[in-house]
DNA sequence: TATCCGCGTTAGCATGGGCTAATCCCGCAG
DNA sequence: CTGCGGGATTAGCCCATGCTAACGCGGATA
């Protein structure tokens, strides 16, 4: 039964749906455990913030408790992460603040941001595909090559590549960015892969420079042949 | 007991302490009923939520039933007032957006935009003195001639005045916020007031217009001899 | 097979922020 | 003096969102 007045979510509601649509979005198991690490809080939180959510008609939940967004709650997610991801790149456009700092701000404003402003923005951009961190802008964003990307994690040694973007759980991960941001591993970037050491690291060659990334660090950045 | 890590605000105690600043700001008494008037919600509800301001420390009550912002109260109202305010400008300046508009997108916006973010935008914007609607932005507006000001209702025949900015009330009414727009009552507009009838109403000549206001509509603006 | 780990739910509780209905209190006008 | 009107509080509810402690369950492992 959808509402006749559509009551508006609570930054809560909009937080659940964000984050299962995100981890959907890196192909992870949507289970109640690990939506409580991602947002910080005990299970049965989550337990019943779901519950509420399922009575609601945002997600619903299968026999083996896998959980999914219903049509209606995947919209309200698109929507979400539209907004979040074109105020990011606003606040470093207009406002100069640092590739690595915008996520924590947009993460605020992504809940009291209206839709016209949302679409003014977009405009004044000259409506961006991604974020700049390289993940999609829903209703941006063109329907192509995706399946070209790849986990760093999984490319080959003497591989050429170019970043395309971060991980979903990289953007929550403030000292990660910073590392990315100063290293320069940010999308756009083309890099050369060196070698492959016994432990799973790569040794990676970017505008001339050495840099060395473990196995963890590199499953968090996304490329495609270059 | 000021705490050691000071708790993050709620959205609702911060609604409180703006409603109770501006309140003060127009020196209109500041009393439980008047607040639940402005603020849209039950008698009992405003005495629960201000019990809890009082224990936080944000308010006092004098044996009156008036209420009063602590200094920590008003540092923090200050501080929502300028964001608020400058937000407005923004969203005017970089997006277009209307100067009738703003105003609620700016309520909602003021609980999410962090310190950083604030001073940028003040920066980016020359530090303002006031918001698109006249009223000061705390931090950036002078010490100066506000003495001079007062309510356009009690301007005399034949003064030549320049509106200077809204009441507080006024920016919550959208209907006399797009009224103002249309007539071009806005800050720094001049007019001469050409007569005043029996019933109170004033007979405005504005660039070469007349616009007749009516006593309520004239309360809202405030003017300086210009 | 016995056990333990990961996961989920139940029970029980707290706080913030809302509501209505009913009562109470104070000052002013008749 | 009586009564009324405005304002505040009390009592009693509701819901969303969080927590801990304890229990249950199913699969992998010793």
């Amino acid at each position: 039964m959808a509402e006749l007045h559509p009551m508006p979510l609570t930054s809560t509601t909009e937080d659940y749906l964000l984050a299962i649509y995100g981890m959907r979005a890196e192909a992870e198991p949507v289970i109640n455990a690990r939506l409580a690490e991602r947002l910080h809080v005990a299970a049965p939180t989550v337990s019943a913030t779901l519950d509420r959510l399922a009575r609601d008609g945002h997600i619903w939940i299968d026999e083996r408790r896998q959980i999914y967004l219903t049509l209606g709650g995947e919209r309200v997610a698109e929507r979400l992460a539209r907004r979040h991801r074109l105020i990011e790149h606003w606040l470093i456009r207009t406002l100069g603040m640092g590739w690595a700092e915008v996520h924590e701000e947009a993460d605020r404003l992504e809940h009291s941001v209206s839709e016209e402003l949302t679409e003014r923005i977009s405009a004044s951009l000259g409506h961006p595909a991604t974020c700049p961190h390289g993940l999609p802008i829903p209703g941006n964003y063109p329907e192509t090559d995706v399946g070209q990307f790849f986990s760093l994690s999984r490319a080959e040694p003497g591989q050429v590549v170019r970043i395309v973007r971060l991980s979903e759980p990289a953007e929550d991960d403030g000292d990660l960015l910073r590392y990315f941001e100063e290293k320069q591993l940010v999308p756009g970037h083309i890099m050369t892969v060196r070698e492959i050491t016994p432990s799973g690291s790569l040794v990676l060659e970017l505008d001339g420079e050495t840099v060395v990334v473990d196995e963890r660090v590199a499953a968090n950045l996304w490329v495609m042949a270059a």
